[in-house]
RNA sequence: GGAGAGGUCGCAUAGUGGUCUAGUGCGCCCGCCUCGAAAGCGGGUAACGGUGCAAGCCGUUCGUGGGUUCAAAUCCCACCCUCUCCGCCA
């Protein structure tokens, strides 16, 4: 959520940010009319409940004397109807200011450029050589049904259409990088493991945006009304909702693993073959509660410790600064890692690092003091994958395979797999 | 899932319709006292919103939402959460 107060003291700026993304700029005006209007209506109501306020202990005081009250009174009843009416009418022009508002995505930051999807800049071309074959290269469908790594068929007698059945060494991979990752955001960069839910409750997942950002994408228990995480992100802004966070508190970073739920409507039969779109993956996250004035380096150290997971699986990536308008509603930057994978011929999305500034922490209620006593302000918070599994171990199989059809195991991954240094078929 | 108890200021607790501007204790901050400290004494101690140059003033907040009333921490209804016991269960 924007705050009304700055888009008070400086509409045009935030007109211009916001064009960036495509947004019309008469939302604003629309909420400045609003503002003004709804501020009348607050010092008018609050000066009749002002004035009842002070009538009610003077009512006491004479019934309790033994006088007649009965005037008093009189005007007490008049000033609860007007009260009644001018509130109806604040509600009336809160509700108009909520709606507009809540339309409203995090304005951009200056870095990002205008534009769309298409818009995209590589900002960090790869650094590793794409690997040269002197064989074909098989898409990782191939090699991980050739290695019984996955069984797409029993997976969709499972649950249909887009979920995988991960089989032996297949699940030890995936378990194997999970732990992977964990353990080098928490041991190597400082970040505090979570075991999050993974579901969350209607207020939660409000409170986070994401009943804006995914609605219908969101899987959903309708008999306890909880939602399956789309991303661990919405849990983690709502581990902190609602709190004043004590001085010297920040930075929080917090490392969690956990299944993401999506259904994916509309995407089928585009780039959904093997494991590129699915309706459930492992991700684990990376999510950091920072000082204002840190954010900007904060989102860039957070894409650095991604890319620090695929320069240990030996990948090659480049980052991308997304454009405007296709950075998420409540981003304000969006940088995206993309790894290569030579079986499909495709860069593949497999992390996005996001600074939402205040925009989240606003919403969310979640505030700090920078010293005791202080005023409390709204930390920054940005999230990022570190990484999402599926499509690392689709470029994973696919870079490392071997013209016999095995896999050969990257070392930092080995301790992870029994010490393996190939995945080979089945004997 | 059933029964009971409870949710009040950072913590603990008082508060059964108007004198609650929510009391008291602890904690914390400031001052007095002291060479310094402890003890003692005095004062202060929230968030959010509106208004104002400011000091301040006003409003809202006693788990959440609704209701009754001229007036609600207090009465009524629903929901959420915590604790105890019972049931079920990895």
């Amino acid at each position: 959520m924007l705050d009304i107060r700055r888009i008070r003291t400086e509409p045009d700026a935030v007109k211009a940010a916001l064009a960036k993304r495509g947004e019309i700029a008469g939302t604003i005006d629309d909420l400045l009319a609003i503002d003004v209007d709804r501020r009348k209506l607050l010092t008018e109501s609050e000066t009749l409940k002002a004035e009842q306020n002070r009538l009610g202990p003077e009512i006491a005081k004479r019934k309790r004397a033994g006088e007649d009250a009965s005037e008093l009174l009189a005007r007490s009843t008049a000033l609860k109807a007007a009260i009644a009416e001018s509130e109806e009418r604040l509600k009336a022009a809160d509700e108009a200011q909520e709606t507009l508002l809540a339309k409203l995505p995090n304005t951009p930051d200056e870095s990002v450029p205008a534009g769309g999807e298409e818009d995209a800049q590589v900002v960090r071309p790869a650094e590793r050589p794409l690997r040269e074959f002197d064989f074909e290269p098989k898409a990782h469908w191939d090699l991980g049904t050739g290695l019984g790594l996955f069984d797409f068929e029993r997976g969709v007698k499972l649950a249909g259409s887009g979920f995988v059945l991960y089989t032996g060494l297949g699940a030890r991979l995936e378990r194997a990088l999970i732990q992977f990752m964990l353990d080098l955001h928490a041991e190597r960069h400082g970040y505090t493991e979570l075991g999050l839910p993974f579901v969350l409750s209607r207020e939660s997942i409000t409170a986070s945006g994401h009943i804006v950002k995914f609605g219908p994408e969101m899987y959903r228990d309708e008999e306890s009304d909880l939602f399956f995480v789309p991303t661990a992100e919405p849990a983690l802004v709502n581990v902190h909702r609602g709190e004043t966070l004590e001085p010297g508190a920040l930075p929080l970073k917090y490392v969690a693993y956990t299944p993401c739920w999506r259904r994916e409507a509309g995407a089928a039969g585009k780039d959904t073959r093997g494991l590129q779109r699915v309706h459930q993956f492992d991700k684990v996250e990376i999510f950091r509660y920072a000082l204002p004035e840190t954010s900007a380096d904060a989102l860039e150290e957070m894409t650095r410790e991604a890319c620090a997971v695929l320069d240990a699986l030996e990948l090659p990536y480049r980052v991308l600064l997304l454009a405007a308008g296709d950075i998420a509603f409540a981003a304000s930057k969006t940088l995206d890692v993309e790894v290569w994978a030579p079986g499909v011929g495709k860069w593949l999305e497999v992390s996005s690092a996001s600074n939402c500034t205040d925009f989240q922490a606003r919403r969310a209620n979640i505030r700090f003091r920078r010293e005791a006593g202080a005023k409390p302000e709204f930390p920054h918070l940005l999230n990022a994958s570190g990484t999402a599994l599926p499509r690392v171990v689709a470029a994973l199989l696919e870079t490392h395979q071997n013209a016999d059809g095995s896999v050969t195991v990257p070392e930092a991954l080995r301790p992870y797999l029994g010490g393996r240094e190939r995945l080979e078929p089945a004997a």
